[in-house]
DNA sequence: AGTAATGATTCAAA
DNA sequence: TTTGAATCATTACT
């Protein structure tokens, strides 16, 4: 009788009140029901072996296919909210970055000569020619850190693939005690290769470190710099004094100076700008180059304008010690 | 060795 | 984008 009553919510429904049979029976499923939960709720506390026993025993039970009937309902109902929960794929820019970045410098993407580090020589500014000795350790540790950035990714992959394969198997394990869909399974794949994409992430941000680290240390031009020529440096200088009041090259000039130095339009650029900032804050210190290169566009004017019109003038003065092969006239010889 | 000179880089401002 | 300013890292010199 207090079955009845403690049960009575459930039994409400239920039409065969006034049926002994179908209630015994009905109480009997009940008891059953709760002995079935029992052992289910136990079951973390058991040993393996008691489990898999206890296990084995709940799918070879006769209330079993009930049991997965009713868990299938419970799932219907709660199908909505899970359906709601849809994983949104972010396309993850900060990932396509690193991406980008590993195969702009060679780590990822398939093997090839240090092609990357010539161009970064290049655009630095450096001649052509000292690429290749220079960077031939850059490229050696390079690979190494390629070689070592494949091998763990190669891990994870197989962890990844390990992982994956043992989630599915007890899945499907599972699905024969109660009901999971494909869809599931793959919902549960998903997440297991996003925490192993989570780990490639931090492996390929560490590696961009360490690239970056290694390009600093090797592929700074500051630290394979080397003086312009004195020629190059005098055809800058007059230039520069002859043009003090207002010492700003247009590009087209730039170009020209480039050539005629034999170093890049960059290069140019940044001679006239270390030589702006230098000269203003100590003009005293320069005023000695500054009566130098007067005196030598002074020298040149008149040696010019000597040859133009007499051959025979007064010796110019070779005082400011430049290359008399520049300006001595053959005819002197 | 210590220091000055020098080419390159970075970053803010115009 | 270009420039100025500060700074770095190397080379040249004493």
């Amino acid at each position: 009788m207090e079955a009845h009553s403690m049960s009575g919510h459930v039994g409400l429904s239920g039409e065969d009140v006034g049926d002994p049979d179908g209630f015994r029976k009905h109480q009997n499923h009940h008891q059953d029901i709760g002995d079935v939960l029992q052992q289910v709720m136990a079951i973390t506390d058991e040993s393996l072996e008691e489990a898999q026993a206890r296990k084995h025993a709940l799918n070879c039970h006769r209330m079993k296919t009930a049991l997965f009937d009713v868990l299938c309902e419970i799932k219907e109902k709660s199908a909505l909210s899970i359906q709601g929960v849809q994983e949104k794929d972010s396309p993850e820019p900060h990932l396509m970055r690193l991406d980008n970045m590993l195969l702009a410098e060679g780590v990822a993407g398939p093997e090839r000569g240090g092609a990357s580090a010539a161009v970064v020589a290049a655009a630095a500014g450096g001649s052509p020619e000292d690429g290749t000795l220079e960077h031939a350790e850059y490229r050696e540790k390079l690979s190494q850190i390629r070689q070592i950035y494949h091998a763990e990714l190669d891990k994870y992959e197989q962890a990844c693939n390990e992982f994956t394969s043992h989630v599915m198997n007890l899945l499907r394990e599972q699905s024969r005690t109660r009901p999971i869909s494909p869809k599931e399974i793959e919902r549960m794949v998903g997440i297991v290769h996003r925490k192993f994409s989570s780990i490639q992430m931090q492996l390929k941000q560490s590696t961009c470190e360490a690239v970056m680290i290694l390009r600093s240390r090797f592929l700074d031009a500051r630290r394979q710099r080397r003086n312009f020529s004195k020629q190059a440096v005098e055809t800058l200088n007059e230039y520069f004094y002859s043009h003090l009041a207002n010492p700003y090259p247009n590009e087209e000039t730039k170009e020209e100076l480039a050539k005629k130095c034999c170093i890049s339009v960059a290069q140019v650029a940044n001679w006239f700008g270390n030589k702006r900032i230098r000269y203003k804050k100590n003009i005293a210190k320069y005023q000695e180059e500054v009566n130098v290169y007067a005196m030598k566009a002074a020298g040149d004017a008149v040696s010019v304008s000597s040859v133009a019109s007499s051959a025979n003038s007064p010796a110019t003065p070779n005082s400011g010690g430049y290359p008399a092969l520049c300006y001595t006239p053959d005819e002197r010889l």
